[in-house]
DNA sequence: CATATTGTTCAGTTTATCTGAACTCTCAAC
DNA sequence: GTTGAGAGTTCAGATAAACTGAACAATATG
């Protein structure tokens, strides 16, 4: 008769425990919405599907039954944990609660969207936020598989379709060569260290330096900027890297030319279709902002050097 | 859009745990006995209600999202609750559990029953039991308002026709005078001390004397009988006494004339139409096998008096 | 005794939930 | 490629659950 399992409902045991409360049921009746009927009919299925009687039967009249204490307890906690949860699904709603998975490219971390997070991590504490630093190609593959909410990528070449790219910085990559060979004609230049074959940044120099007219003959590779400056300081061949990487602090690269030789854009990855996320709009907004900020009180077409 | 409550069935939540369970929904529909397609729309359903994305859409497939870990927790609690009420429920149904409220006048409680009580109390230890003396009037209304699910009482004279009763011991009533007063013709019995006005046994014996042709002025009330034993042997009146009360260890009064004068049916009393409980129908049970027990050995017609 | 209050019961309607079939995607085999 | 199997969704229709409104029964209250 009973299933195996009991298949219950959160506004029954509302109708218990208003009625509990409640001194007529008339008056539960009315505090839940609902007609007396509605209540009265309510109980009869939950007192049938717990197969325990909940009531005392004096008459017409039904009391709550002494013995039905522990279903009233049962009821109170389901209530009290649903109360819970559909609080915590408001604070989902408002961004304000709930998990969020980013992505950045190295550049992105460290550089002036790195606080961004930080502050979001901050004003945010029920958010539960995951930082992830990896190449771009590695990032996107990962905001394709819903394992990253957004991430802070270099445009991919082709864009996939499957992404939905928001432009958030344009970056500015210098031409680095080692101590004492200067820029000649690009025919002159090289031989390379720089990003391995899969990062989509050595695929925009490769293409910068056919079109100039360089060769690209690539000695060495690695993800890390900091790995490739040495290198050139050590005279193993030139690069080409974000100036902000390039000339930071503890031995900085002197760049060959003056004038940058290309430019990349970071942009902000999320995957079509995603669900609503309000916590990585929020996240979003407050990128985009930033961008505009540091872009603000430079004159059109330059572009500062990122801190 | 949503409601002041969320409402949420278990079954959902069954669903959203199995899927978390499964290596695929199809297995999970199968282990629940439901088609893929009432699990799927079951799950749209839930996360609709809860507001909060609860999958990764990756194209038509749905993983659960890992932002949805604080559904899943409350789902496994109120599911272990709700098992824990089943199980309640069936211990409930089966007598093993659950809340007895039992009363009974002092004769039956120190009597043959009260081991009964006390057995059924070691026997099962879940069901929590509690015992009322008082007398009979008192417990007849007590059953009729719900607050005891069954009491055994001497029967009311007017059956009051709302009281389901089930004869379970005939007990005899002595008549007993002060020490010295012989017991002449009825007409010369009395004065009496015995119970109060409302007492069900007081208005036996009331009947019986008058029946007998003797007097009935009374000049004292208890409904303590060995308060109304004192009183005899302090010779202040005569009265009428179950045999096992007047007659108990120290300070028995003695019967004015061998026979007894009458007897009380004592009757095991529930409500019509109370709710059906295994638990008071197992311990009716006992009361009555206790019953047979102690009418048993003796020849038909006697009664054994109470040890 | 009339009357308001309270709760139940009964039709009828609305809403949920299920099944079964058609359909979309993905993945892997040929 | 293309073909086929597996997984999941969607849709229409059936079935069951839940609600409303009205009629009714039982209790208080004047």
């Amino acid at each position: 008769m009973a299933p195996a399992v009991l298949h219950l409902n959160t506004q029954q045991l509302e109708y218990l425990v208003a009625v509990a409360d409640a001194s007529t049921w008339a008056e539960a009746a009315a505090s839940l919405g609902v007609t007396q009927s509605a209540l009265s009919q309510g109980l009869s299925q939950l007192e049938r599907r717990i197969g325990v009687p909940l009531f005392d039967r004096t008459g017409r009249r039904r009391v709550l039954h002494p013995g039905a204490g522990p279903v009233l307890r049962y009821a109170r906690r389901v209530l009290g944990e649903t109360h819970d949860l559909a609080r915590w699904a408001r604070a989902v709603g408002a961004g304000e609660a709930g998990q969020l998975r980013v992505g950045m490219i190295d550049l992105a971390a460290v550089g002036p969207f790195g606080p961004i997070v930080q502050r979001f991590r901050r004003e945010r504490p029920n958010v539960e936020l995951h930082l992830a630093v990896a190449p771009s190609a590695v990032l996107g593959e990962q905001v394709l598989a819903g394992e990253l909410s957004l991430a802070v990528i270099v445009e991919p070449s082709p864009n996939r379709g499957d992404l939905d790219l928001l432009p958030l910085w344009r970056d500015d990559l210098g031409l680095y060569a080692p101590e004492g060979q200067p820029a000649g004609p690009p025919a002159t230049w090289g031989p390379w260290v720089t990003f391995p074959a899969t990062s989509h940044t050595r695929r925009l120099i490769g293409r910068r330096l056919a079109e100039a007219g360089a060769g690209f003959e690539v000695v060495a590779e690695s993800h890390q900027p900091e790995v490739l400056r040495s290198m050139v300081a050590l005279g193993l061949g030139w690069t080409v890297l974000p100036v902000a990487q390039a000339e930071a602090a503890p031995n900085p690269l002197r760049r060959a030319q003056p004038e940058p030789l290309m430019s990349r854009q970071l942009v902000v990855a999320r995957r079509f279709g995603a669900a609503p996320d309000a916590a990585a709009d929020t996240l979003v907004g407050h990128l985009l902002e930033r961008a505009a900020e540091l872009r603000g009180p430079t004159p059109e077409g330059r572009h500062p050097v990122l801190p």
